[in-house]
Formats: structure tokens, sequence, C-alpha cells
RNA sequence: GCCCGGGUGGCGGAACGGCAGACGCGACGGACUCAAAAUCCGUUGUCCGCAAGGGCGUGCGGGUUCGAAUCCCGCCCCGGGCACCA
């Protein structure tokens, strides 16, 4: 498509200008009010996708935004430069992944630059630079001694495909790998956990006062899963031989119904188990354990026909401390080891999952609390007297609750307690590209931190990748072996490397002092950025990353490496929607990306953004398809009105039409003087309501309705232009310097190019958010709608300081009114000046 | 099953409880041109009507209100998250 103006030379121009003139380096002294504007950092993957320019459009915009508001703002960007696609791609192709990487990041960085985007590139991070890895390492070291690092045996989450261990977090609902798709299989094995538990509370309690979607702090909150209840323990029967009494503690949300304890289950991971078995039992509690053990969590959660292939009875019995009955104690693949005490008092009639598993067994149901009358359900849940409860018998549910858990205490028999969802951090990954864990095993001296003198652990290049489930790093013997810090005797290294989130957990720490030498970074500087005033990024990280990083913000506070009060890092948070192609998120493992490359080279990087930002609202999704280019033409085509608006009719960019007196062209924001037509004034009036529109919509995200004015104005502004009756160069002059400076944040190029020319000199990105004048931007006449029973019967174009009397006597005299009326006199009169009268009859 | 979002022209989407459909895409008509492209101007929810004008319209059914796309209740559909967490 022709184009008004060279477009690709006035973008690289601006581009090249603002990576050497450092306008957007910013440092802490800064006079100016400090804002740290972050864009989560990318996973270097190649050439941008358009989740990216959609992602550093919407941070690029605030960014210039913010400045030309007058603050110091922080852009910094950097790479998530570890993790598996540049592993699988080094034994896919064997290229290394170093090399992979290094030239992933190139390319990102260059379509970053090609669409305009502006940061403090001194800053730039990338995670496996040597340097972030040994505060990396150093960050481990402290956890460690603080005990945030632990290394425990577990039932672990294994990925067949990707070959090493996950995160609870990485594996969806489904029982599969979030990255790979695979079934997940449990493994049990040694590994590092970083106790985010420690913190559970408070990453809960801190959500109430973040600026965040709710919908993630919704999502959050249900990860975390606070329940409150009770512990108890019970007495095991039989076997009065023994000297000691074996007990069997279960953790309960609902005390008040123990008087409906009609069994106990036992997680089929449960220690006693073996202990508990009595020798009928002994096989079907083999097998049932040997199923579970086996099962993925796929299949575990699969077969809900088949609930009678998945409990067995142990053969012995409890004491239910509550009423002294004696009940049957079963293991259940339906309760967890991993949550609670692994072991659950069951009360089918006011537990669904109890009545399925009840029915199944035939176990007995006993009622304790009343369901409502004409209920015909299984298990009621909800609220209602207790009944059969003894001395909890006709108290409501809340009271019945505190009552049994006071009665539990009183009999020493267990606590009130809190439990949460949310497990521990499993950082402990069997490949080769990520952050090594700096830990020694010495047959002396056990797990041994390497000193903080000798970090970086860096990672060998010479390495054989190969997908064995094993890290390569175990099979490299000059890595693995070494002397043991402690005793300078034979040791091996620990050949894990960290899950890559921890990167992404202090990066943003690492951005406000990139250039500390003797620690991550000074938290007296960190303490001055922090927190992120605005963060923005995909949903797909609302737990996560968000979950990681709030917790090692306060973590990173209470080993001392991080500002002290600091607990959250981002205040604001921003999640744009996602990209879809045919009815699925766009992204390159799905194969269906449409390049942005194509666009910026084709209409430029400017008319790509405006496209973005005009489509809809930022949050939601957009839907690529055939009408997208088109309507990105139209971005492209609207640029090329305002070049042709702003350069006349020569076609070359001029300076300021109006010229003053000394042949100077006056500064920008000189409003015209003199005597106005009315042509002249509807300009300036609609020249200010832009002003008033567009920084109004970009206080509240709403770019497409900003871009919309912009465009309207534009239509309105031409139409003065070329009016006979209008064209007055100074209010021409307002007018198109008003236009460019709403712009110059969201298309940065051509405003930077139409400015310069129009200001020599000059940059539009240096000049101050324009202001509007408020008298100015009140609209001057206003339509009064006229309704009859609340139907429109009229307009009429009145004064908006216009009172009650007054509409009324307009509308009153409306021949429109009057004929609709016919006679009728109005049962009712209602005025809101100056919007709106309705009669009604 | 539970918890969030969301259903508005042919399409993307606008609209503090007060003119539904701003702005754009597409379509149609016109100007310019030998012609095309580009550009410019106009029309474009739907039905009735020559017109003036009127009826109907924001997923469906109720309700509140002088007035509802907007608030409330009950459904339907789509998208997302969670789902043996006791």
């Amino acid at each position: 498509m022709p184009r008004a103006y060279d477009v690709k030379a006035v973008e690289r121009k601006w581009q090249m200008r603002w990576l050497d003139e450092r306008d957007y380096e910013v440092d802490v002294d800064d006079r100016r009010p400090r804002y740290y504007v972050l864009c989560m950092y990318p996973y270097p993957s190649g050439p941008a996708h358009q989740g990216h320019v959609r992602n550093y459009t919407f941070g690029d915009l605030i960014v210039r935004h913010r400045t030309m508001n007058g603050f110091a703002v922080l852009s910094p960007i950097g790479f998530d430069s570890f993790g598996l696609p540049a592993e699988n791609a080094a034994m896919a192709t064997g290229v290394h992944p170093r090399t992979f990487t290094d030239q992933r990041i190139r390319e990102l960085k260059e379509s970053l630059i090609s669409i305009g985007a502006v940061y403090d590139w001194r800053r730039e991070i990338r995670s496996h630079d040597p340097a972030y890895i040994k505060w990396n390492q150093v960050i481990f070291n402290r956890f460690l001694e603080a005990g945030l690092a632990y290394r425990a045996k577990a039932p672990v989450n294994w990925c067949p495909g990707c070959q090493t261990v996950l995160a609870n977090e990485q594996v969806l609902a489904d029982g599969t790998c979030e990255r790979s798709g695979d079934v997940v299989e449990h493994r049990d094995l040694e590994q590092w956990f970083l106790r985010i538990t420690r913190y559970a509370e408070e990453l809960l309690g801190g959500l109430d006062d973040l600026d965040w979607p709710a919908r993630v702090k919704t999502m959050q909150r249900n990860w975390i899963g606070r329940s409150e209840g009770a512990e108890f323990e019970l007495e095991v029967l039989g076997d009065t031989s023994r000297a000691d009494k074996r007990v069997v503690k279960v953790f309960t949300t609902r005390p008040d119904t123990s008087f409906g304890m009609t069994y106990v289950v036992l997680a089929p991971e449960h220690p006693l188990v073996d202990e508990l078995t009595t020798p009928d039992q002994a096989a079907v509690v083999a097998e049932l354990r040997a199923r579970a053990a086996r099962a993925s969590e796929i299949e575990r959660t699969a077969n809900e026909g088949e609930l009678a292939k998945r409990g067995a009875f142990t053969g012995s019995l409890a004491r239910n401390p509550f009423n002294g009955q004696p009940v049957p104690i079963w293991i259940a693949d339906y309760v967890l080891m991993g949550y609670g005490t692994g072991a659950i008092m069951a009360v089918p009639a006011e537990d669904e999952r109890d009545w399925d598993f009840a029915a199944v067994h035939g176990l007995p149901v006993v009622r304790t609390t009343q369901p409502p009358e004409g209920f015909s359900g299984g298990a009621w849940t909800g609220d209602g007297v207790k009944i059969n409860s003894a001395f909890l018998d006709g108290l409501p549910l809340a009271e019945a609750k505190d009552r049994a858990i006071a009665w539990i205490e009183e009999q020493g028999i267990g606590r009130r307690t809190v439990n949460y969802r949310l497990r521990d951090w499993l950082v402990s990954r069997q490949r080769y590209w990520g952050c090594p864990i700096p830990v020694v095993y010495c047959a002396a001296c056990g797990i041994v931190p390497v000193p903080d003198d000798d970090l970086p652990v860096l990672l060998p290049d010479d390495v054989e990748l190969r997908p064995t489930g094993e890290s390569p790093l175990a099979r490299h013997e000059a890595f693995r072996s070494t002397p043991c810090p402690r005793c300078g005797g034979d040791a091996r290294r620990e050949s894990d490397t960290m899950d890559t989130f921890v990167d992404s957990s202090w990066y943003f720490l690492r951005f406000c002092d990139p250039w500390a030498q003797d620690r991550p970074f000074d938290p007296e500087i960190a303490a001055r950025w922090m927190p992120v005033d605005q963060y923005i990024g995909g949903v797909e990280h609302a737990i996560l990353h968000l979950m990681y990083a709030r917790f090692f913000t306060r973590a990173l506070g209470d080993v001392g490496i991080a500002p002290e009060g600091l607990r959250e890092p981002f205040q604001r948070l921003f999640t744009q929607g996602m990209i879809r192609l045919g009815g699925s998120k766009m992204s390159k493992s799905k194969g269906n990306l449409v390049a942005p490359s194509r666009y910026v080279d084709d209409v430029g990087a400017d008319a790509l953004r405006l496209y973005h930002l005009f489509v809809g609202p930022p949050a939601d999704d957009v839907d690529w398809s055939r009408q997208t280019d088109e309507v990105i033409e139209g971005c492209g085509r609207f640029l090329d009105r305002v070049w042709r608006l702003a350069v006349g009719q020569e076609g070359q960019p001029s300076a300021k039409a109006h010229a003053s007196a000394d042949g100077r062209p006056p500064a920008a924001g000189q409003p015209p003087t003199g005597e106005l037509r009315p042509a002249d004034l509807a300009q300036r009036r609609a020249t200010h309501r832009l002003i008033a529109k567009v920084t109004e919509d970009f206080a509240r995200w709403s770019y497409n309705t900003a871009v919309a004015a912009c465009m309207a104005f534009v239509n309105e502004l031409a139409r003065y232009a070329h009016d006979p009756h209008g064209g007055r160069p100074d209010v021409l002059d307002e007018a198109l310097d008003a236009l460019l400076l709403c712009m110059a944040p969201m298309t940065p190029h051509v405003t930077a190019e139409l400015w310069e020319a129009r200001h020599p000199g000059e940059k539009v990105h240096a000049q101050a958010w324009p202001v509007a004048d408020a008298d100015l931007a009140r609209s001057e006449r206003s339509t009064l709608v006229v309704q009859v029973n609340g139907k429109v019967r009229d307009r009429v174009d009145v004064d908006p300081g216009i009172g009650e009397d007054e509409a009324l006597r307009i509308a009153l005299a409306s021949e429109r009114v009057v004929a609709e009326l016919a006679g009728r006199q109005p049962a009712r009169l209602i005025a809101k000046p100056p919007r709106l009268v309705n009669i009604v009859v």
C-alpha cells in the first residue's frame, strides 16, 4: 500500500536515535519523582510474537506517557534465558544451548527495538550470565542458612517428556505437564525445596491491599487454600499386649460433625498402614497401595465409577473420642498424604466424598446436622442444628464447631489448626540449562554449601546432552567431582539445576541496581525504586511467577538481602488478554504464530502498535482473523492522514504554518489570540476536549477509546482545515500539536518525526503532557433529549447551563411533544438538565 | 460440580441508570482517472412507508425504575480458572 511517508526510514531513524541519545536511562538520584514500569521479562524464543508486541506496546506507552508527565521512569528489560527449549533444541540440532540462546536473544532484542519500545539498556539482565548465576546461588546459600531451602525425600511429579521433576504449580488439573502435555508420574526422590509455606498466611493476607485484577487475586487465594479446623488423635483399639498406645491423628474442618464419624481413612502412603493392617487384610491393602503408588494423578482421579477398588479395610479399629464408639480404619486413595495429617475422620452424612465411599462399601451413616425440610439428597454439607451429638445438640454449625474444638483441647487430644493447600516449592530440575544448585555432598560432612567466595558454580560447556532422566551434569566427571569445601576430602557436586522460576523471582530487584558487585543489589537503592509501580504481563503467570516473586521478596527481606519493609513486589498489576488464532492461543508451541515482523516491514511499527491499542480493551483476548490485516492497514491509513494533515499539501514536513513576528515558530502551547470566528472556536473546543478525553482514557487503560477519539478528531480537523470559514493557522497549530502530543506514547515514530519537523530541535517525547483548558473542554451546546413515556420524541439544542424549569419549558414547547401529548395532561415531569426531560402521561 | 469473566450491526468494538451501535473494518453508491490504484465525499441495525415518520431491537424469561445493554432474580450459551485439599 503506497504511503504518505517513508515509514521504514522514519521508524529506523528514531529507533536509532532513542538508542544513541539514551533518553530512557535513569538513575536513582534523579530529581523527578520515580516511577517503575515493568513488563514481564521474556523467555528468548526468537523474534517477538504478537503477544510480546501487545505486552511491550502497553509498557512502552506507559513509559513514554509517564515520562511526559514529569516522572523519572525506570524501564528495564532483560531475558529469562535459562530453560528447557534451548536444551531440547540442542539435543535436536547439536547447537549448544548457550549459542542457541544468545542468538535468540539477539533476534528478540532486535524485534523489541523494531517496535519502538524504549528501555534503559544498561540494566539488561540475562539469567544465564555468570553474574546473575552467582547471585542466584548466593541467595540459595542465604535461604539454606535460614532454613528456607531444604532437601527432602518426597513423592514428586515426574514428567517423562521433560525428563525432570516439576513443581505442583506446573502440573495441570488433569495431571499433565503444563509444558509438554505428558501425563505426570509419581516418584519418590530426594529433592530441594524452598519453604514458601512459611509465608502462606502472609501471602494470603498481602493480597488484600494489592491493586491487582480480582481474578488473579482469587486464583492465588484458591491456590493457597487456607482452611481452618482441628487436629485430634484417635486411639487405635486392639492388641492390648502393647505397652504404648497407638494413635491416628486426623485433620478436619468440621469438628462439629465428629459424632457422625463412622470410619477413619488413611492415605495409602500413611506410615501407620503397615502396622495397622491385620494379616487377613494384608493382600488387599498391599494391592491398593501398589496401585496408588504407580497411578498417575490422572488415573487416580479419572475412575469415579470404581470407588470399590479405591479403598481397603486395614482390619483395625479406632475409638471415636467423642462417643467412645469403635470405628473401622480404612485406607483409600481419595485421602492424600501431603495434606493435613494424611488421615481423616469420615462423616458420610455431611461429606459428599465420604457419602459416596460409604455407599460403595456399606459403611453406616449417622446424621449430625438436621438437613432442611424436604432435603432428599445424600450428604448435607450446609448449616443446620446439631442432632445425635450429645453436648452439641441444638447448636448451629459455627457454634458447634467452636464447642467441639474447645472440647478437643480440654481433653488434650488435639488443637485448633489451620491447613494450607499450598506446598513447598520443589526447585530441583534434572536438566542442564539452568542455574546449578551450589551444594556439595561429602561422605564425611554431608550437605555442604559452596562458600560464597567460590561462587558462581558455572555450567561446563562440554556436556553430552541426552534425555536420560538424570542431569547431564551428573555424567560430567570434572564438574561432579570436587573437594569438599569443608574437609577437603572427595565429594560430589549437586548435579541438579534450579527451576527457572527462581531466576524470575527477583530479577525486578536486580534491575534497580544491576551494577552491584558485592551483593545481588543495594537494598537501599532497591527500596527507592520498589515496589514496581506498574507490572504488565500475561494472565498465565497468575499463580506461578507472581506467587514465587511475592515469596522471594519477603524471604529476601528476611535474610537481609532485600529492603526489610518491602513485602510486595508489584503494587499494580495489569494482565493483558491473549492472542488467539482459530480459537486457540497463538503460541510458538502450537505453531500458529503470525509474525509481527511481517507487519513492521509492511505497514510499520506505529500502525501495528496502534492496532493492538485500538482492537479492544487491553484485558480482552484478541482474535487474529482475516479481517485483522485490513484493520492494521486502516491504522496505517489513519497515520497517513495525520501525516498529510500535519505537512499540508506540499508533501514534506513543514515548520508550523504560523510564525510570529521575528520569523521563529512560537513555542508549543501558545494559545491562539484575538478574534475567533465560530468555526475557530469550535475547533479549539474540540482540541481541548481531545486532550481531556485522551488523558482520562489513558488513566483508565481505555486505549481503544483514546485511539477512537484521535481518529474522530482528525476527521473534524481535516474538515476544519479545508473549511473556507476555518483553517486559521494558529488554531490549526494548536490542534496539530495537541494531537501529536496525545499520540506520542502510542505511535512514537511518526509523532516524533512530525514534531521535529514542526519544532526543529525538539523531541515530542520530551514535551510536557498537554493540559486541557477546562472552560474550552466543556461543551458549549448540549442536546436536550425530550422523551414522552420514556420514548425519545425530540432533541433540542440548549445551553449546558440550563436549569430545570427552563428545560421543562423548552420540552413542553416542542411541537413534536405537543402533538404527541394531544392535549393529555402530564402526570409527571422528570428533568435532568441539560441532558434529558421525560414527560409521563 | 464450584468460582470468575463474557454474550450489543456482516465483523472488532462504543455507551457515570438517561439519544444504543462512537471509532474502525467490510459492503454499497459517488467524485477524480482513458482505466486502475491511492485519495476524497456519502450511505450502511432491522421492518413498514414514495416521503414525513413510525414499529421492533443489546442471549432468553421475569422484576425494580419516569427511564435498563447497564441494577436484581431465574435460565441458556461461550471462554477461563479450580476440582478428591477432608
